[in-house]
This record gives C-alpha cells, sequence and structure tokens, in this order.
DNA sequence: ACTTCTCCTTGTAGGCATACAACCATTGTA
DNA sequence: TACAATGGTTGTATGCCTACAAGGAGAAGT
C-alpha cells in the first residue's frame, strides 16, 4: 500500500499528461464500456456521491467520449453510454506501453509477467 | 497502473483514518529513519518543492514526531531528524496487518508472499 | 565589500476528489 | 390526490498535493 501510495503521483501525471484529462473521467468511462449504466449505478459502482457523478458524466460528454440520454422507462434516470471516441481512447490507453515505469524497470520479464498476473487477479476480484 | 489509481483513495481513507495524518507526513517521516537530513535533501527526495516541505516538516513537528534545528555548520540549513515518537509511529504503523487490503484478499497465501517480494524489489529500485 | 546563490518561510493559487445541502422533476405509495 | 422516495443538477466547502512568488537570513565568489 505504502508503495501504492507513494506513486500514484507519479502515474496521475503521466496519465493526465498523456491524455489530458483527470482520472477519475477514464475511471467511468472504463465502466461503461460492457454496458450503458445510469448516472446512480455508476456512482455506485465508483463509490462516489450522484454530484460527483454528474461532474464526471458532463465532462466526459463534452469530451464526445459518452452519450446521455434520459431513460424512456423513468424520466428520472439518465442513461450513460460509451461512444467510439470513447472506445477508442480506452484502446489507446491500453496500447500505450512506452513508458514503463520506473517502477517496473526493477524487475526482469520474469517477473514483470508475474506480477502482471497477480494484478489481473486482484483486479478481477476487486471488479466484482 | 490502473489498479493503483483505482485505489489509492481507499488505501489513503484506511490510513488516514488509522493514524490521523496526512500521507505526506507519513511519507517524510518514513525518509528520516536512518539519517537526519536538511529539508532541501527531503524535498528532492521527495520530489516536493521548499515551501511543500516546509509545511510537511511544520506539522511534523507540532506532532512531535521530528525534531527541527539550524545546522551548526551551516546556518541556512535546517536539520530535521526523528524522535523517539517518530520511530515508534512508524513501528506501528508496520505492524498494522489486522487490515488486509481487500485487493489483496483475491490472492492465495503463496501469491501474496510472491506479491511482496517484487513490491520489495520494486521499492528497493524506487528508493535508490 | 558587493553581488549572487542557497535554504527556509509565508502567502497565494490551482487542480483533483469528495461531500453535503438545497432544489427540480419524476415516480411510487397511501 | 397528497406525500414520500429517487435520480439528477448546481452551488458550496473541505482536504490534500503541488507550485510559484516574494522576502529574510546566512554563505560563497569575486
Amino acid at each position: 500500500m505504502s508503495l501504492v501510495m507513494d506513486h500514484k503521483g507519479a502515474g496521475r501525471e503521466l496519465f493526465e499528461g498523456r491524455i489530458g484529462m483527470p482520472w477519475s473521467r477514464f475511471r467511468a468511462l472504463r465502466r461503461l464500456e460492457g454496458t450503458a449504466r445510469s448516472q446512480r449505478e455508476l456512482a455506485d459502482l465508483m463509490g462516489v456521491d450522484a454530484s460527483a457523478m454528474s461532474a464526471i458524466v458532463g465532462d466526459l460528454l463534452q469530451r464526445g467520449l459518452v452519450s446521455r440520454e434520459t431513460s424512456p422507462d423513468d424520466g428520472r434516470r439518465k442513461i450513460v453510454a460509451i461512444t467510439d471516441a470513447g472506445r477508442q481512447l480506452i484502446t489507446d490507453v491500453r496500447e500505450t506501453t512506452d513508458v514503463v515505469p520506473p517502477l517496473v524497470a526493477a524487475l526482469d520479464a520474469g517477473e514483470r509477467r508475474e506480477l502482471l498476473r497477480l494484478v489481473d487477479k486482484m483486479r478481477a476480484g476487486a471488479d466484482a
């Protein structure tokens, strides 16, 4: 945890510099890859409150990465869906491998593979 | 990196709730375990500017976790040293193992050991 | 000596993440 | 039909991390 906390700053700098967007936006975008969701669902998934979600979606909308429209079933809900541009952005980020974080440089190839495996496993657990 | 970014919030909450201190303070404190250092040294190590360091040390001082005195050699420098209370706090934090981060819960014992090894190796690289 | 550099401090500001309160519109319930 | 609950928006505030500017004090170079 300590390692994480100490290097999140570097991570954000790297990321935000690369795609010019606060991390929270990308985080939300990722949750829309599979399904469109209401803002409430998104907020619950990410553990933030409705007002924060409102701002995030508003921003993504302006960037053209998602669409937002009122649900036909329930006039209160706004359904947020990822756009092609949004998908493209996620793909681009995923393919960004040219910057090996300095941290990982300390590991050899086998260790990196193992780390990746563990991280994926943790993420799978966390997303569930 | 994604995993890190997504869970730093939880980490901070956990940490700050436990010891009532922003992470940056602890981060600085750790760098004083081995040697006393001037604020400039500390700032360079942590990659923050002098004014940020000034605030951090001021806070640690108020908490009684470090001492600060002008260097005998150079009247400009303030030498910061960790106190017993500071060491105690670090020890306490290190011994806090009662909260297995939810993330790690997805791994079995062997995997956790391996993860720990990799993390230690990365940290060793980063601290150097 | 005079100037320049260095260390530290204080004040100020910006960005991000987050929360809460107040409010509107819509839906669900008694 | 009233009243309560829900989804969303806007405004406001807090905390942390960070930076930059300006200025005091000591040290170094010429």
